[in-house]
RNA sequence: GACCCCUUCGUCUAUUGGUUAGGACUCAAGAUUUUCAUUCUUGCAAGAGGGGUUCAAUUCCCCUAGGGGUCGCCA
């Protein structure tokens, strides 16, 4: 098993959460930078969890981030189906198998009597797990019981008293108590899998060489690895990834955080960085670098390099990096992300040239793409007035300023930048009106507030004509 | 509670026995700038505690403490 074959394999209970990004992407980026295959597996084995349109959903994000699969739901190959409900079949083969080998047996517990047992375990302080009560019943009960049309799930018999040692790729070795684990329940009542089933079933038969996934997991493996075992198969690697914390370091939790990434792309958080920020969360380079492309991080990327303690998810971070890739893709490319936003709130944007002079000046000064659209506002449709910017206005320096630039503008025969920055110097030289006095009115006539890009660049985007009109708006008439 | 994992500035982290323990974000101060924003400079700030091993430990080992994860017919 020379080829590397990873997968990521999400249950389709609503959208793409903020540590899922994050195990797809190691995945991922380990897939490519070993020259390897990525999947997309949908687990969706609990039918009381689905959420119609989940897995369209978790395909759209995958697709907007530009996290590509090569095999998977619509990227099918001789592996498919990729949806674990359309391979029930598989697993019942399976289950059936270990239960005729005596890996697995019958039970018939309920709900309830479960529920019960549990309580009184651990009432009395004991480790909880299944007593195997269903572990004595004799062929002829089990017989008579299935003939009765009782329901029954099927659960593997872990062994008493053995070590479990597997090598972490990222932990180095583990070792854990077979005693520690329950007799799992491979195949509900409802004929479905447990992930624990499902999950080694498929990792198999899809070739999977590395098992990358959160550490919520770790405790889990010694039962997938016994499953391995009984089934007669080679184990993958294992690979236990660092949670994604709270702020208090806890998981990573909705109740405290906003954990679905179509939130952050809908608040204008640009794609590039948050795959910049999460991969650095538990991973980083041997420099001192950090920024970096997708592609620059499927080079760089190594699973050796990624840490083993929990990292907080901390937006301030996200916000510098987000403001970074503001500033550094083109023009056009924020324009084109921003145009909806724009469009939505009836911005007239027949005028393309101005549309992205505004882009290009409010992208220096926000953090977000939503932003962008707050910031251009003055330039599409200016806020009334305060009545004390008003008298600011009318005051004799200010309108003074004002008609200076109504009289010159008209016949500034270039306008550019340069031109406009003169006309400037020589309407303070001429008038003999400075710094704040020469600028705020100025700017309360044309963008209506006191702050603004500077004087050429407001009077470029605005245009000639628009400047004036807006000028003479507060000058008599 | 049991088992497992983890532990360097507030946060993300570098440093795999010898460093003034480095970088980034945040914050503060200063410079540039007509304003806003940017940018630049400087500063604040860390090896959980205790034992070993060693000429030398943040780095290796042990213990303690703290934090987290798991213990479902959920993944």
């Amino acid at each position: 098993m020379n080829e590397i074959r990873v997968r990521f394999a999400p249950s389709p209970t609503g959208y793409l959460h903020i540590g899922g990004l994050r195990t797809a992407l190691y995945n991922y980026l380990f897939a490519r930078k070993e020259k390897g295959t990525f999947i997309l597996r949908i687990e969706d084995t609990d039918k009381s969890r689905q959420v119609p349109g989940a897995i369209e959903n978790l395909i759209n994000t995958l697709n907007a981030l530009g996290l590509d699969y090569d095999e998977g739901p619509g990227r099918e190959s001789k592996f498919a189906p990729y949806i674990q409900s359309e391979r029930l079949s598989l697993y019942k083969e399976h289950a059936q198998y270990l239960l005729d080998s005596g890996f697995a047996y019958p039970c018939f517990c309920s709900p309830e009597t479960l529920t019960k047992m549990r309580e009184e375990q651990q009432s009395k302080g004991e480790f909880v797990k299944y007593d195997r009560r269903c572990l004595s019943l004799t062929k002829s009960e089990i017989e008579q019981k299935i003939a009765a049309g009782e329901k029954y799930v099927i659960r593997l018999k872990m062994p008493d008293n053995r070590k479990f040692q597997f090598n972490d790729l990222i932990r180095g070795e583990v070792e854990m108590d077979s005693n520690q684990s329950d007799d799992q329940v491979l195949l509900k009542s409802d004929g479905f899998p447990t992930y624990h089933l499902a999950a080694v079933v498929d990792d198999h038969l899809m070739q999977i060489s590395h098992i990358i996934r959160g550490e919520e997991w770790l405790s889990s493996t010694p039962k997938h690895i016994y499953l391995y075992e009984c089934l007669g198969w080679e184990t993958p690697k294992w690979v236990h990834l660092p949670l994604i914390l709270n702020a208090d370091r806890t998981k990573l939790s909705k109740r405290m955080n906003d954990v679905s990434v179509d939130s952050y792309l809908a608040k204008g958080y640009l794609k590039e960085a948050l795959i910049n920020f999460v991969a650095l969360l538990g991973w980083h380079p041997s420099d001192d670098r950090e920024l970096f492309t997708l592609d620059e991080l499927c080079n760089a990327f190594s699973l050796e390099r990624v840490n083993k303690a929990g990292a907080i998810f901390d937006l301030t971070k996200l916000d510098w990096m987000n403001g970074q890739y503001l500033h550094s893709l083109p023009v056009e490319d924020i324009a084109m992300r921003c145009k909806h936003l724009f469009l939505e709130k009836g911005y007239d944007l027949s005028d393309e040239n101005k549309y992205q002079l505004a882009i290009a000046v409010a992208r220096e000064r926000c953090t977000l793409l939503n932003e962008i659209v707050d910031y251009c506002k003055m330039f599409y449709q200016p806020e009334e007035l305060k009545n004390d910017d008003i008298k600011t206005l009318l005051a004799p320096e200010a309108q003074k300023v004002l008609a200076w630039f109504a009289t010159n503008l008209p016949i500034l025969s270039a306008w550019d930048t340069e031109s406009i920055q003169n006309l400037v110097n020589s309407g303070i030289a001429e008038l003999g009106i400075k710094g704040k006095k020469f600028y705020t009115p100025l700017r309360l006539a044309l963008i209506h507030q006191q702050h603004g890009p500077e004087l050429p660049s407001t009077f470029i985007i605005l245009g000639k004509e628009e400047s004036i009109k807006r000028l003479q708006q507060y000058l008599p008439s």
